[in-house]
RNA sequence: GGGCCGCUAGCUCAGUUGGCAGAGCAGCUGACUCUUAAUCAGCGGGUCAAAGGUUCGAGUCCUUUGCGGCCCA
């Protein structure tokens, strides 16, 4: 253990004269009968003489968060997991003997309170402790009472002390329980049947990504955490489960930033029969439904900027988007030489090696990306992007796929799925002579996934939701690691 | 990977031109039976992220490293 500050020792002392005492401090259990919250709500209205003619008892526990000592009476703030209740403890009332060891407690210090209501001579309704008994100490001090936690790094690293000093924070992640619940009702409305895929795999593929890499001893084989579910929920498809999704965590191992972590949770559904226009509708409705229930409303404020939730959203081709930030014509975009030179003229740094549309793809995120501020989906990307997607038959060089956009973070994915499985089959093996091009994060082929294939999949398309990056919006958070509860950081030396 | 910024008491923060390491809260002792940032009197608390350098003298200037944040790739 490091070197104990002066407060540390404060409280082991404490600690040590209670056990003297007789007392146990860590408790077993506690008869709860109360939240503060609900106390709040139900009497929090009452009139001083109401209350002393009903005389509402109280059984509440929770953490002591501040103290007010005054000889032989003290209050004190008790926050549970409702919210917070003011209690008051007098020697006269508990006995001199309670009292003196209510008087060794500490902030942070777990108690039971049994007593009754009635209002402060200020108004606040309070908690008479007839009853008041040790259940945990607490050993290391909390952060101050009014500017609470806000260093970053520790917030992160102590997400325990940030919940306890700053209930902001639990908020957050009370909403995104529910922004997670309405999903899958959503879904299991709608005929969808939720399933679990393979996390651990033989083979990672369904998005061009750097894998974890891992060991599986009893088999004597590598395994790559999954850097998506695709390939596996379409496996599914084949096997007749028309409608299918499933929440749950995919791993990337690249760079950490504002908007991605490697481990974060994906959000990815099939439907059969459909396309990608009908997965735009159901975008639509799904972020719809969740921001109703969730919130109440159709329209939401990101990071200071109003964004309107109601559909329908504007749907604009890639190259037209391209074309109209960079002044251009869309037809002078279809060739790698023409978006080259384009590039240079507005000024955005590309690859000179690059393909087509990994050129177009550059410039898409630098002029338009950032824009896309109100709700937007990005249509038609380059073919050679997109190697489960299926062709717009309209224009070989694009598939049918679509990115939705909000509040300037990309949010979902979705496309047409290719299931022609010798057409699949090319499209793997352009993918790998680009990886031997040094091109790493690039899928290698799925035999098993072609053979799925091959016993035929319906038309079907799918989508894959950032369930943190829609949090994101949904809280008004500006950073990922604000909606995750450990986001990844370098480990601590020591 | 590159650029910029930050790291001082448990927490939140000051720290001047390089000249004794500070405040508030928290803590300790005492007073106080309706306070709520309780009040009053007194007291303690520092590896200034780490290492090296410049200097008579470094929290402050320089170098390197660590961790974090923002931006870029």
């Amino acid at each position: 253990m490091e070197e104990a500050s002066e407060l540390i020792r404060e409280r082991h002392r404490k600690l040590r004269e209670l056990i003297q005492a007789g007392i146990n401090p860590y408790a077993s259990r506690y008869e709860v009968k109360d939240q503060a919250a609900s106390l709040l709500n139900n009497h929090g209205h009452a009139s001083e003489e109401g209350l002393r003619e009903e005389r509402v008892s109280a059984a509440l526990a929770g953490r002591l968060v501040a103290i007010r000592e005054h000889g032989r009476a003290s209050f004190a703030h008790l926050q549970d997991g409702s919210g917070r209740i003011q209690i008051y403890v007098r020697q006269e009332e508990v006995g001199r003997e309670s009292y003196s060891l209510f008087r060794k407690l500490d902030i942070g210090d777990f108690v039971g309170v049994k007593g009754h209501l009635f209002r402060t001579r200020t108004g606040e309704l309070t908690v008479w402790a007839k009853e008041i008994r040790l259940l945990a100490k607490s050993l290391r001090p909390l952060p101050e009472k009014w500017h609470g936690l806000s260093d970053i790094e520790t917030r992160y690293r102590q997400r325990y002390v940030d919940l306890i000093a700053n209930p902001e924070v639990g908020d957050i992640f009370r909403r995104r329980a529910r922004i997670i619940a309405e999903t899958r009702r959503f879904f299991d409305e709608r005929g969808f049947l939720e399933v679990e895929t393979p996390m651990m795999q033989a083979l990672p593929g369904g998005a061009a990504a750097r894998p974890f890499v891992t060991y599986h001893q009893a088999l004597d084989t590598t395994l790559y955490l999954r850097v998506a579910p695709e390939l596996y929920l379409k496996r599914l498809v084949v096997g007749g489960l028309e409608r299918v999704y499933e929440i749950n965590r995919n791993f990337r191992n690249e760079g950490i930033s504002r908007e991605h972590n490697p481990e974060f949770t994906m959000l990815e559904f099939y439907q059969a029969y459909a396309d990608y226009r009908d997965l735009m509708g159901l975008t639509e409705e799904l972020i719809l439904h969740v921001a109703r229930a969730v919130l109440g409303t159709d329209e939401v404020e990101y990071q200071g900027k109003k964004i309107d939730l109601r559909p329908p959203w504007p749907r604009v081709s890639m190259l037209d988007a391209v074309a109209e930030e960079a002044g251009a014509f869309p037809q002078d975009l279809r060739q790698a030489e023409g978006l080259k030179r384009l590039a240079g003229e507005v000024g955005v740094p590309v690859d000179r090696d690059g393909s087509w549309g990994k050129v177009l793809q550059d410039l898409f995120k630098a002029l338009v990306e950032p824009k896309l501020i109100q709700p937007t989906f990005v249509c038609d990307f380059p073919r050679e992007l997109s190697p489960l997607a299926k062709d717009k038959v309209e224009d070989l060089m694009l598939v049918e796929r679509f990115e939705l956009f909000i509040g300037g973070l990309e949010i979902a994915n979705a496309y047409s799925e290719l299931n022609d499985p010798i057409e699949q089959r090319k499209r793997f093996q352009e993918q790998m002579k680009e990886r031997q091009g040094g091109d790493e994060g690039v899928q290698g082929i799925d035999e098993d996934f072609l053979r799925a294939l091959e016993y035929g999949m319906p038309p079907t398309a799918g989508a894959g939701i950032g369930i943190d990056r829609l949090v994101m919006v949904l809280t008004n958070s500006p950073s990922i690691r604000d909606v995750i509860l450990f986001p990844q950081l370098r480990p601590e030396k020591g």
